[in-house]
DNA sequence: AACTAATTTAAACAAGTGTTTAAAATTGTT
DNA sequence: AACAATTTTAAACACTTGTTTAAATTAGTT
């Protein structure tokens, strides 16, 4: 058998990244990592030195490729109203292939918020100040009804991230299976967006 | 010193509704518990077998007292959009007062599905079936436009859990501080409620 | 082939976990 | 006051945790 150390680093990022989504940082063992991971328990330590460090490793790669999806949006030389429907599908699309991200999110922020505020930090003022202005002159158009974007930034990431993080609750809470939420997280994002152009738009 | 044993077995459940909410199961332990409760680390288990068993009996407690207290607006002789109403300001209140339930209920949800399922079942049925035939005939009438209440009702929970349970990343994100993130999150409630009405209603 | 460096392994470590135990302290009862 | 039952305690239990170690295996170089 070959021995590739780069694939054995990957082969661990990769298992480490999906139980820690699943599991949280408190519920994964690196004993579950190794497991999902095939390798011996030591290994993540060998490579990564702690279970902390592994971490905030699969942590930032997955706030960084978030936050860079979002400023390509951002960027895009578009209305508000479709930087919104965009922003709108790609978040549905984002959770909808994994849907433990939100509540991994929720729950590790709220775990460290130190450490949450010092990954993320200045990647995202700057992308937020970019659509705050944009959003304001609209508003100052009277495209927009008056009101803060620093209100419906938020309200829009939480909307999304509210139809997969309480995705296990709404299925045993409504008896559906996997298909059937399917269903209806698309029904959801289509009332949602309905909802926010209805009410940020003036006709 | 007087030995009350009600005190005593009454101090480790709040103190364990007070750990859990905050750590989640995983998180918190027996001598967290303890610590908080200010008694020794066997009494937990003297009064509640196992961890487990305090974990679901706190569980059950805070589900049971929420839905009591929905069950109580929605039986109540008054409209569609007197309920939402009321449903929305209730549980922002519920969740203003304990930040920690919303991401909490859906952490414990997704780590054991099962448990709650049998936890809720049934109760939640009733009272729903009360709000979707009311809501149906609202629609049919023309009071409300034509959408599923089985997609509005997770939605307004959702919403208003959405707030709360995004409150840490929300401060860092936004940097705010506690009085800060209290308005933030009445603003939100206004718009949330806003979009709602404006959405379900014909003018 | 021989030697060095890198990788992998099994085993153990110390610390923390939920839980149990047996003795001590307290309470209630006669 | 004396006894029995209940409650509380300190200590230990068995197990899991993240981490380390030292030996074994493999890869790369001369």
């Amino acid at each position: 058998m070959t021995t590739n150390p780069v694939d054995t680093e990957e082969k661990i990022k990769e298992a480490a990244q999906r139980i820690f989504l699943e599991k949280g940082f408190d519920g994964a063992t690196i004993r579950d990592i190794a497991e999902a991971a095939q390798i011996n328990t030591a290994l993540t330590n060998y490579y990564f030195r702690s279970k902390e460090k592994l971490f905030w490793l699969v942590y930032e790669s997955l706030l960084k490729e978030a936050l860079k999806s979002v400023q390509a949006i951002m960027d895009k030389p578009i209305s508000v109203k479709e930087k919104l429907i965009a922003l709108l599908d790609h978040m549905f699309e984002v959770h909808a292939q994994n849907p433990n991200q939100a509540i991994f999110f929720m729950n590790e922020c709220r775990r460290n918020p130190q450490g949450f505020a010092e990954k993320i930090g200045i990647n995202c003022e700057a992308m937020e100040q970019c659509f705050n202005v944009q959003f304001e002159e609209e508003v100052k158009k009277g495209i927009i009804i008056n009101v803060s974007p620093d209100a419906i930034f938020p309200l829009i990431f939480g909307m999304i991230q509210q139809i997969f993080a309480g995705r296990e609750l709404t299925m045993h809470l409504f008896q559906m299976n996997e298909a059937e939420f399917d269903k209806h997280a698309l029904e959801q994002k289509r009332i949602i967006k309905e909802m926010i152009l209805k009410y940020l738009f003036n006709e």
